[in-house]
DNA sequence: CAGACAAATGGTAGCGCTACCATGACTGGC
DNA sequence: GCCAGTCATGGTAGCGCTACCATTTGTCTG
């Protein structure tokens, strides 16, 4: 049919193949497929049936360069297996799987130089938005996400200063409401146990640190931490550290709930009785909390509903409406389980 | 300097900037950035000059129309907050993160539908490799992969029909070994529960069913399956199911850890000794499986492996050289542990 | 030293799409 | 019935880059 089918390419079909056939020009045909209002039922209903005939797919890197801007989301989180991010990915996932929105993950590896190098590389693309975990961007990538030229909605934790648009909570009220529920349960000797601690794990700190300084019952030889990524069995081998150095420990507020469950195991290996001998209180409430035996309080959040609402609040902005509350905090609720009901 | 910055383009620095900057063409810019080898050394000197004063970074937009290839490899997993996947997608991630390449990954949500209308998307971009998890595709999907004009990797199982490569491991076998250890351990009348039941699930409960019925023990009685999906919690509801069908139950083949796990939990609830009265075996081996209390057999999957080695294999045949061994057996390794030893 | 050949560089012409700016056909108000 | 104001459609000119094909220079052969 054609003289000659391009050199490049693969010869898939392109748009001016579909105009070809649909008898109309090429704008006609990119306009019915983005903008349907704007074409006649008549003209629409001749492309669709060019289109499905022809089997045409747009090609996203042609609309993007043509356009300036490429539909994709760009989402960096610091880790893929923690399962507190791949939730929130998940959220956003669930929320753009009807949008003609692509979506791009970077693995910052909770490091900065990391994260502003991804930053750099999404950048080039002109993403349609982007997600990013947490609030403590390095000068020069919050830099960059100034410049991005598109909407940013930071995630995971709410502060004062957003780039753009912010959904999250304070991780150091759930610290500090962790804390004080241990101690309205009665314990005294209340370790932190942390892994990693990331620049949210040391709010939960602060959080814990403020309850029981106020409690006037703060011993810094309470405090567990290490930089090691955190698992379960890392919980295991922190509480043992911690019973060590405080024999007389009779709670502790974990940094998360794979710690607690390492320091739940722990108890039951060593016969120490919870909730009776020691308190357990996790974070972020996974669902093998409510489970376990005995089942662990810990701190819910709203791991999810932060990756659905990050994109709803992303999309009103590139639709043009940015919500007026650019600050969504989301709270988190304490849930009271056996392993403090003593 | 320019008479005009082009009306579209956000005035970012294109090749042409460098070029003129340096005193070269712009061919010879792209050339320095994508074969250094093909450049002279002074000239590439003054490129890097120039890129680096102006802070330009190229479009990869533009790249992919022009030479009609992305440098993107797509990746199509069924979930996203299963571990085992993440694992593998975390492999990925490292492997791929001092290439040039960049990542998109697909949910399919065990859907041979969502997966084919991924594909179909992903294709549109032309992408450098594909790497699917299961063997189980759709005719329509497996049509699309055979004509994606790239390397394509089916991870996480291996099979006899590989649309061009495989890394993975016999989910039969493993399943196989699971249930051959709780006999030789002396366990006979052993169930096996099963949540989302997806193919390889399938596979592992046809591991299960063979030797059974080759110790003569097998009973339709001792399955306990839904197509619910996996969580810990899950596993205990199914067990308290299992055990109320056949009371006399003295050992499970989980398919997975987290069911595992909640039949541990359950076990302690209801004071069933493990392993004296009940035997446990799970399928994956997370880290928690050695810590719980008491610790969990399971079968040891190789998750980061499948995501390095299929990313491995697929630069090799990006590079011109695809692997002679186009199907990987990564296997498994049995973990025996205290749940089992009775 | 002519001719052949490789290595280094550049020019031109798109890749497939959309922004921008016409154009022509209507509609409605006075 | 004329003019402004819509609406539907199309043509043209790029978006920023690279494939392809020169062109130039230097090096080697006989």
């Amino acid at each position: 049919m054609s003289k000659a089918r391009s050199r490049r390419g693969g010869g898939r079909p392109t748009i001016a193949d579909v105009a070809r056939k649909a008898g109309v020009g090429a704008i006609t045909v990119s306009r019915a497929l983005r903008e349907p209002g704007r074409v006649s039922e008549d003209l629409r209903r001749q492309i669709q049936a060019a289109v499905d005939e022809l089997g045409y797919v747009p090609d996203p890197n042609a609309r993007a360069l043509a356009s300036a801007r490429a539909e994709v989301f760009g989402v960096l989180v610091p880790s893929l297996t923690n399962n507190v991010f791949a939730e929130v990915v998940r959220g956003i996932y669930d929320s753009l799987s009807d949008s003609p929105f692509r979506i791009q993950i970077g693995n910052t590896h909770y490091s900065g130089l990391e994260e502003e190098r991804l930053l750099q590389v999404f950048g080039s693309q002109r993403p349609a938005a982007l997600i990013v975990a947490g609030i403590d961007q390095t000068p020069s990538a919050r830099r960059l996400l100034e410049n991005a030229g598109c909407p940013v909605v930071q995630v995971m934790e709410t502060g004062p200063d957003p780039v753009d648009m912010m959904v999250g909570f304070s991780h150091l009220d759930g610290g500090r409401t962790a804390t004080e529920h241990l101690l309205q349960a009665g314990y005294r000797k209340i370790g932190f146990i942390g892994a990693r601690m990331d620049p949210r794990s040391q709010r939960r700190l602060a959080g814990y640190r403020a309850a029981m300084e106020t409690a006037g019952l703060f011993d810094p030889r309470l405090v567990t931490t290490t930089p090691v990524p955190s698992s379960v069995s890392l919980g295991r081998e922190l509480f043992r550290d911690a019973l060590a150095k405080v024999p007389t420990l009779d709670g502790v507020f974990c940094n998360n709930d794979d710690i607690a469950l390492g320091v739940l195991f722990e108890c039951h290996r060593a016969s120490l009785d919870v909730p009776k001998q020691i308190g357990i209180v996790g974070f972020n409430d996974l669902d093998m909390m409510q489970v376990s035996f005995p089942s662990i309080t810990s701190v819910r959040t709203h791991r999810y509903e932060i990756g659905t609402r990050s994109v709803a609040m992303a999309l009103a902005a590139i639709a043009g409406n940015r919500p007026e509350q650019r600050i969504v905090d989301l709270g988190f609720e304490l849930m009271r389980r056996e392993s403090t009901a003593r």
